[in-house]
DNA sequence: AAGCCGGGGAT
DNA sequence: ATCCCAGGCTT
C-alpha cells in the first residue's frame, strides 16, 4: 500500500516535468482529491462560516479574511452579521455604520468594497449573490480568489482559488519554482488549481487545500508526517519542502514619525474624518501630520490641527507615544496635549470634524493605534483634573 | 508588473 | 524583531 503511493507519486512528477498544467494522472488526481477530503472533514476546525448555506455569510467572510488570520476575523463576523444579517440590510445601511464594524479589522477600502458590492446585488442581481465567477468578479472588492470561493463554497461551482495557503501547497507539491505571486508560476498555480478541483464537493476540496496549509503545510515546520497527501509531494520526496514557496525578498522598512495632538476646548477635544481614498479612509482621528525632515516635535504638532482644520493652538506637553506598522513603514506615533486658541474648526485637509466628548467617542470609529492613543490622552485628561 | 493598504498572531 | 496571513485595487 505504501509502496504503491510511492509509485504514483514519482510517476506524477515525471509527468510534471512535461506538462505542469495537469500535474496528476486521472487516478492521482482522483487519490488526492479523496485523501484531501476525507481528511479535511475529519479534522477541519469548527468555524462560524462553516457548513451554513448562507451565500451571503460566504461573501463576508471571504471578504474578512483577506490577508487576515482566521482568529482575528471570527469577532468582527459575528458581529458583522448580527448587525447586518442581509444583504439588503447592508446595502441599506448608513456607511458610517459599515466602518465602524469594521474599525481594528485593517484595510478598511474593504468594507466601503463591500457595502458596493451588496449595493450592485440588490440592484443588477435581484439581491441574490451571484454563482458564477464570472459576474462575482464584477462586484468590487471581489477578485480571482473570492470569486472562487464564494462560488465553489456557496454554490458548488468547480470553480479554483488560489491564495497564500494554496500556493504554499502546491509549490511544494510540484516544486514550482519562481516568485508564486507573478508571472510564469502565478499562472501555472493557477491552472494547476483548476486541474484540481473536484465537480463533486469543490467547496470542501478548496477550503481543505487551504485548511492543509493552515494546519499542517504551514511555512517554517510543516507536519509531513500527520500530512494526508504527503505521498503525492514532490518536494518531500527531495527533502526542499521549506524551500517552497519562493517568495521574493520584502521591501525594506522606512521608519517614520507622526504627530497627533489632542485639541481641547470646552472639555471637548476634536476628532478628523480621513478621506475615503487615503489610508484609513473613513475613520477617525487625532489630527495628525507626518514629522517633516529638520521639524521639531513641537512645530509639527502646532501643524496639525492647523492643516487639518484650520484651528491654532497652543501645544502644551507631550503625553504618550507609540510604535506601530503600516506595510513596509514603522511609524512612530507621538501625541500631544494642546489648547484651542482661534479658528473655527473646518474640514480643510479632511472629510469633516467634531468636536468629542471624552464620554461621547463610541460612536466614532478610529483606528487601532488611533484608539490606543486617544485612551492615554483621556486618562492624561482626568489626571489633571484631579490634581486641579 | 509593481506598489499600496493594517493589524495581530506566531516564531 | 520579523514573518505571515482565506487579496484586490491603482498606477
Amino acid at each position: 500500500m505504501e509502496r504503491e503511493s510511492e509509485l504514483t507519486a514519482t510517476a506524477a512528477h515525471s509527468y510534471a516535468v512535461s506538462n505542469m498544467n495537469q500535474p496528476f494522472s486521472d487516478a492521482q488526481r482522483r487519490d488526492f482529491q479523496r485523501a484531501l477530503l476525507a481528511w479535511y472533514r475529519r479534522d477541519k476546525r469548527t468555524l462560524p462560516w462553516r457548513d451554513i448555506d448562507n451565500p451571503y455569510a460566504v461573501l463576508v467572510s471571504e471578504v474578512m479574511l483577506q490577508q487576515t488570520q482566521v482568529a482575528t476575523v471570527i469577532p468582527y463576523f459575528e458581529r458583522f452579521l448580527a448587525r447586518f444579517p442581509t444583504v439588503e440590510s447592508l446595502a441599506s445601511s448608513p456607511t458610517d455604520d459599515v466602518i465602524h464594524h469594521w474599525q481594528g479589522l485593517g484595510y478598511y477600502s474593504r468594507a466601503r468594497n463591500l457595502q458596493n458590492a451588496a449595493r450592485a446585488v440588490v440592484e443588477r442581481f435581484d439581491g441574490i449573490i451571484p454563482r458564477d465567477v464570472e459576474q462575482l468578479l464584477s462586484l468590487p472588492g471581489v477578485g480571482r480568489y473570492t470569486a472562487g470561493a464564494v462560488s465553489s463554497v456557496a454554490y458548488g461551482e468547480p470553480a479554483p482559488i488560489l491564495d497564500g495557503n494554496v500556493m504554499r501547497v502546491l509549490t511544494r507539491l510540484f516544486c514550482i519554482e519562481g516568485n508564486p505571486k507573478s508571472g510564469k508560476a502565478h499562472r501555472a498555480l493557477w491552472e494547476i488549481a483548476e486541474s484540481l478541483v473536484p465537480r463533486e464537493s469543490p467547496g470542501d476540496f478548496n477550503v481543505g487545500l487551504m485548511e492543509l496549509g493552515a494546519l499542517l503545510c504551514t511555512p517554517t515546520k510543516p507536519s509531513c508526517g500527520d500530512c494526508p497527501v504527503s505521498t503525492h509531494c514532490l518536494a518531500r520526496e527531495r527533502y526542499e519542502v521549506t524551500q517552497f514557496p519562493q517568495l521574493p525578498p520584502r521591501p525594506e522598512t522606512v521608519s517614520v514619525e507622526d504627530i497627533a495632538v489632542i485639541v481641547w476646548k470646552d472639555g471637548r477635544f476634536l476628532l478628523t474624518k480621513r478621506p475615503v481614498d487615503k489610508r484609513w479612509g473613513g475613520l477617525w482621528e487625532l489630527p495628525r501630520v507626518r514629522r517633516l525632515e529638520g521639524e521639531s516635535l513641537e512645530d509639527a504638532a502646532t501643524r496639525a490641527p492647523m492643516q487639518r482644520c484650520g484651528v491654532e493652538v497652543r501645544v502644551k506637553e507631550p503625553f504618550g507615544a507609540m510604535r506601530h506598522a503600516v506595510t513596509r513603514y514603522r511609524i512612530r506615533l507621538h501625541g500631544f496635549v494642546a489648547e484651542w486658541v482661534s479658528g473655527e474648526a473646518s474640514a480643510v485637509e479632511c472629510e469633516a470634524v467634531a468636536w468629542v466628548e471624552s464620554e461621547g467617542l463610541e460612536p466614532y470609529a478610529l483606528s487601532s493605534p488611533q484608539r490606543k492613543l486617544l485612551k492615554l490622552a483621556i486618562e492624561e485628561a482626568d489626571q489633571a483634573r484631579l490634581f486641579q
